[in-house]
This record gives structure tokens, C-alpha cells and sequence, in this order.
DNA sequence: GCCCTGTGTGGAACCGGTTCCACACAGGGC
DNA sequence: GCCCTGTGTGGAACCGGTTCCACACAGGGC
């Protein structure tokens, strides 16, 4: 048989379709028996309502859509784990758009608010540009960033310039002068991440403040992978006058510096520090020292954010999550 | 102004709905002065059709349900990975249901195809019970197993019997004759996951076709974490008469039998040797001998049978995917 | 008895697509 | 001239909800 509809379930329960939507949708207005004979109604005839034709009916989707570099880098498993845990109790479905190319994000961001498929975007780290702001605001998408900042957008940031001078003060105090930086590409990267300007600064003026002049040669940038930052860190290391220390932009850019460190037989911490950024799930099993992030909580913040902004749209908020320094093994004095 | 819809399309282009709807959809059946027409209003009025009127109106719900336990293992996210690959691609959606807990399992497999929610369920690892199935179908929601098995139901499947076999033999082959299995729980699993049976039994196989004999105390079972396998190699490290070699279910466990020798101050692979399974992308980085599955190819060959499934149901399909063994440096013949 | 207010209810109209039926019309065959 | 077939087209009906308007009716105040 067919599923039964709200037109069925009235006239067994000889009422009319807009009483037995009342009784569903949890109205005041209808007396005890009528609301008995419609459930009894409901009951027996095993009817859900359809969700979609409500959404056509309601002018909402009840879906979320999360925009994220998803499968670049285990951080994102993390922050969306943050986010699930939010949605999954929401009535709210959550749909990821998988960002790996340019050309995608810019589908992304240019077609999703067009389409009448969300009724919320939950975008992560990916910074999208004031025409695209301007773009969401016009199609009336409520939106929230996590891992970036907007003037006019509701976010979640982390507070990388903090980050990034908790990391290079560290490495300072333990009495390094030396002390290099293996980054993310800083002027072309294709998705502009913010974070990467943020580090980078925190780096720079916690270096500054200890009164350390920068050396351009030891701050490396490269495309954020294990072998790319591993062959980055060992130019560094066969520098005529290496680093003592080794900040890394992540905690999986940090894995190639170790393994670097391993290629040319330097011990850590012994002869390098190494310190990383992220605290990922198996960075505790490799003692790496890091910079730990609110991941999964700044999932969730931003989820929450999401939920509040479209049950009751208001002036943009802003969240800042604080970064936590996690020591481990893999940072020392220097050695000499 | 609130978006354009098709009738304000055919009035502008002076032609009927059903008109519009053809060229919208490419049916043949359309001049082309008229489709010219048509198209000059949509690209005027700048229309873009909903999807949810398309949807209900088509009865079909355009998304795909992919019902996994994702934040478990890091291996979720590889064969997602495939998934995303093949259904971005696709004019379907997809929705990730997340299961931790076994209510959200039951409550997915009970509640989801009910809904008519989704157009098609894949399903990851968790094995549904012949009633789950049996549901489905009456339910009529074409459905696909990844990492899983049932007659009626069309999957992708490794083989794992072979895998554990393939893991245990390359020890063997080493020299080893006692060999420990550090494995999930095998009966009292929650989710009840087929792969924890075979790769049992294929270590089993490969010790008696080697002829040595099972030594129950050689295999421990538990929560797949690797916290709890370093526990449990612990355990086994210190038996009067310890293994020389452990199989390790997962490289997450197998990274925990890691830390344990390490612990213990035992060389890896001199004094011990340690072999994962799955070969997760830190994996390489870890120097880990295990066994490669095809995470990511599974997830991808799950889609395209459950995109075939929808577009022409058809008899179950099954695909077997063939697991590999990567050396590293993990593994080596026994000390004495 | 009349008016007013509040509560409960029925059902048409609507959300925005698709599809099917009816029909117009052209062109070919006889 | 008539019939038949094929092509192109309009628009009602439909998908299955929600909401708003109209209305019935009870009960209180005067």
C-alpha cells in the first residue's frame, strides 16, 4: 500500500486536513478528543508526514549545508565532528560540500545560496570574499564561519596570531635563537586560509618582542603535506647555519619534520625541537609538542551560532577560542 | 524580489508550464524558436528552478543517505572519501548519518527508510539484521553495503578472511611461530562488524595450515582504541612466554602495540614485530608493515552500485575487493 | 434577546515543480 | 476532400504538506 497523507488520516479520523496538521505541528487550538481521534488516526494508519512536501509548504529546507576543505587534513575530521554532534540533535539534515579544487569552491560559494537548497551554511576556514558576503546577505543565507572572521558574518576564529606566538615564545624561553618556520604558502595559497597569515605574525612578533631578528631564510612555505614540509625542513636543516627549533604550521606539517630530522640522523629533542600546531589525534602518540585548538569545539560553537541565527537573525557575534600550548617530548634547550 | 518561479518564466516567454518544464528538463518535444524563447526568459529572469517543488513532485527525494560510524576510525573517512568522489559528481545530495552510539544505530536502520528521506542508503560496516533488511525492501529503498556482506542486499566486500590470513602468513613466512592477535571485540561488539570475524578466522586459518597449534592466550580482544590495544600488548608482552610477532586488527591498534614495546623497552621489529591493517595515511609515516584495503576505492565502487541500483534495480551485485600487503620496517624475522 | 469574545474546526488556496490529456495543425496518402 | 499520423503546445491536476479565512457555537454581560 501507499503511504498514507495527511488527507488520508483526516478522513479516517472525520476531520478536516488543517486540524490533523495542527495536532502535528503541536497547535493550542484543539480539544482533547479531537486530538485522541487524530492520533488514534495517525497511529493506525502508520502515516509520517512527508518531509519534503512540508519543506515545499514551509518555504524551508531544514537542511544545513557545511562547506569545508573536508579531506585536505585530519583537523577538519575533528572540527566536524564538532559540528555533527550539534546538527545530529537539531532538526536540522546537514549536507557537506567537499571543497578540494578552486573551481569547486567557487561552485560552492557562487550556487549554493542561488539554489534554495539550505536554509543556513556553516563554512569552514575557507574565507569567502566581501562580493560573496554580499552575495549570502542578498539571498538572505544565514551563514557562520568557523575558523575565520568576517566583519558582517558571525564566526568562530581562533585566535592564530595568539597560537603562533604561544609556539615561537616556547621555543624562545627553552633558549632558542634559531628558530625556523615551515608554513603554508602565504601569498598564493589557492584557498587564502587565514590562519596562515595569523601564524605567521604571531611568529614574527614573538620573535620581535624577544628582540630576535627574522631571517628570511628560515621561514619556509610549501603546500601543506607531510613530504612537502619533510623536504622544506631538510633545506632548513642543511642551512650553513640551521635552526635550532622547528615551528611547523600543522601538526602533520610537524610529521615531516621529524621524519626529516630522522633522515639526517638529528635526534629530537636532543638537537631539534620541534613544535606543531593543531593537536590532532595522533600527535600525543608521536610526543609531539603542539599547540593545541579548540577543534571539535569550535565545530560546535559554529553550529550553534548557525541554529541561533536562523531561528532569530541578529547582529553578526564573534567567538574567539583561545589556543592551549601542549608539551610533549619532542621540544628541549638547545643543545650547544 | 522574491525568486522567479516557472510560471512567471512561461508568462514571459508566452508559453505554457508544461512548455517550460520541457526545455527545462531537454525533452524533445520542443521547437527550437520556442526553446529560444524559453531560454531568453530564463536567462532574463535569472530562474534557477526549486529543487524541493521538483522533488515532491517527482516523488523522489534527490539525496542519498550514508549511514556510517564515522568518527570511530580515521579508515571512515578514506572510504567517504570515495563516496564524496563518486556522488558530488552525481545529481545527488547526500546526507552522513553518524553513528556512535548503537540507539542511533537502531534508530537510523528503523527510522530512515520510513521517512522518505533518501533515495538510496548506503551503508558503512554496520550490519543490518535480516528484519533491517527485509524493511528495506518492503520500504523499496535500494540500498548498499560497504565493508559488509548480505545475500539480498548488494555490497562491496573485503576479504578479509584473506587479509588476516595474508598478515598472519608474512609472519609466519618470517619465522615467527608465536604469533599474537590483538583483535576488536568478537562477540560482544556492539555494532556486531562482519570484518572482526574474518580477519579472526583467517589468522586462524594460516596458523593451522602452517601447522601451529592456537594458543588462546595469544589472542586478546577489546575496544578498538590504542590506548586499550597497548593495554592488551602489554598484556601479552609479559607472558611468561610472549609472542615475538603481533597482528594487530587495526593500524590504530597496531600503533598501540607500538607504544607497548616501546614501553617495554622492546626493539621494533628486532625484538618484536608488529603488523597493521588497513594502512591509513599516517601508516607510511610510522614505518607500519600492514595490510592495505581499498578504502577509498570501496567507497567509490559503493556509490556507482547504488547509483546503478537507483537509476534500474536489479538483482544483488557483489564486489569483492582484494587486500595487499605493504612492507615497511615493522617486521622482521624472529631474534633467537 | 442581543451583542461580543474566544475557542475549535473545515477546507480552499498555496508552495513550485511535472505529467498527462486534449487539441491544433501540418503534411502525406488515397 | 477525407483520414491518419506525428509534432508541438497549453494547462489542469497532482505531489502532500501549511495557513488563513470563514464560520459555528458556547458563554458571559447587559
Amino acid at each position: 500500500m501507499a503511504n498514507a497523507t495527511i488527507r488520508d488520516v483526516a478522513r479516517k479520523a472525520g476531520v478536516g486536513v488543517g486540524t490533523v496538521s495542527r495536532v502535528l505541528n503541536g497547535s493550542a487550538a484543539v480539544s482533547e478528543s479531537t486530538r485522541a481521534r487524530v492520533q488514534a488516526a495517525i497511529a493506525e494508519l502508520d502515516y509520517i508526514p512527508s518531509p519534503i512536501a512540508r519543506r515545499l509548504s514551509l518555504g524551508r529546507t531544514m537542511t544545513i549545508g557545511v562547506i569545508a576543505p573536508f579531506f585536505i587534513r585530519p583537523s577538519y575530521v575533528e572540527r566536524l565532528r564538532g559540528v555533527d554532534a550539534i546538527l545530529a540533535e537539531s532538526e536540522y539534515d546537514f549536507i557537506i560540500y567537499n571543497v578540494e579544487t578552486v573551481a569547486r569552491r567557487d561552485a560552492c560559494f557562487r550556487d549554493i545560496p542561488r539554489q534554495e537548497r539550505v536554509d543556513g551554511l556553516l563554512i569552514i576556514t575557507l574565507p569567502p570574499t566581501d562580493e560573496e558576503v554580499k552575495r549570502l546577505k542578498q539571498a538572505n543565507i544565514p551563514a557562520v564561519l568557523v575558523d575565520g572572521a568576517h566583519p558582517q558574518i558571525s564566526h568562530v576564529m581562533i585566535d592564530d596570531v595568539a597560537g603562533g606566538y604561544q609556539a615561537t615564545r616556547h621555543l624562545i624561553e627553552l633558549g632558542h635563537r634559531k628558530i625556523g618556520y615551515i608554513s603554508d604558502l602565504l601569498q598564493e595559497s589557492p584557498f587564502g586560509f587565514r590562519p596562515v597569515a595569523d601564524r605567521y605574525q604571531g611568529y614574527r612578533n614573538a620573535l620581535a618582542d624577544a628582540g630576535i631578528p627574522f631571517r628570511p631564510e628560515y621561514h619556509r612555505q610549501g603546500e601543506l603535506s607531510r613530504r612537502e614540509a619533510s623536504r622544506l625542513a631538510h633545506e632548513l636543516l642543511t642551512l650553513p647555519d640551521p635552526p635550532t627549533a622547528i615551528f611547523a604550521y600543522s601538526d602533520t606539517q610537524a610529521f615531516g619534520v621529524l621524519r626529516a630530522a630522522q633522515d639526517l640522523g638529528l635526534k629530537v629533542p636532543e638537537q631539534l625541537s620541534v613544535i606543531g600546531y593543531d593537536d590532532i589525534e595522533i600527535s600525543e602518540f608521536l610526543h609531539l609538542t603542539t599547540i593545541r585548538q579548540q577543534l571539535s569545539e569550535s565545530g560546535r560553537r559554529g553550529a550553534e551560532l548557525l541554529l541561533a541565527e536562523i531561528a532569530q537573525p541578529g547582529p553578526p557575534q564573534e567567538v574567539i577560542l583561545r589556543t592551549e600550548l601542549v608539551l610533549r617530548n619532542s621540544t628541549a634547550p638547545p643543545h650547544n
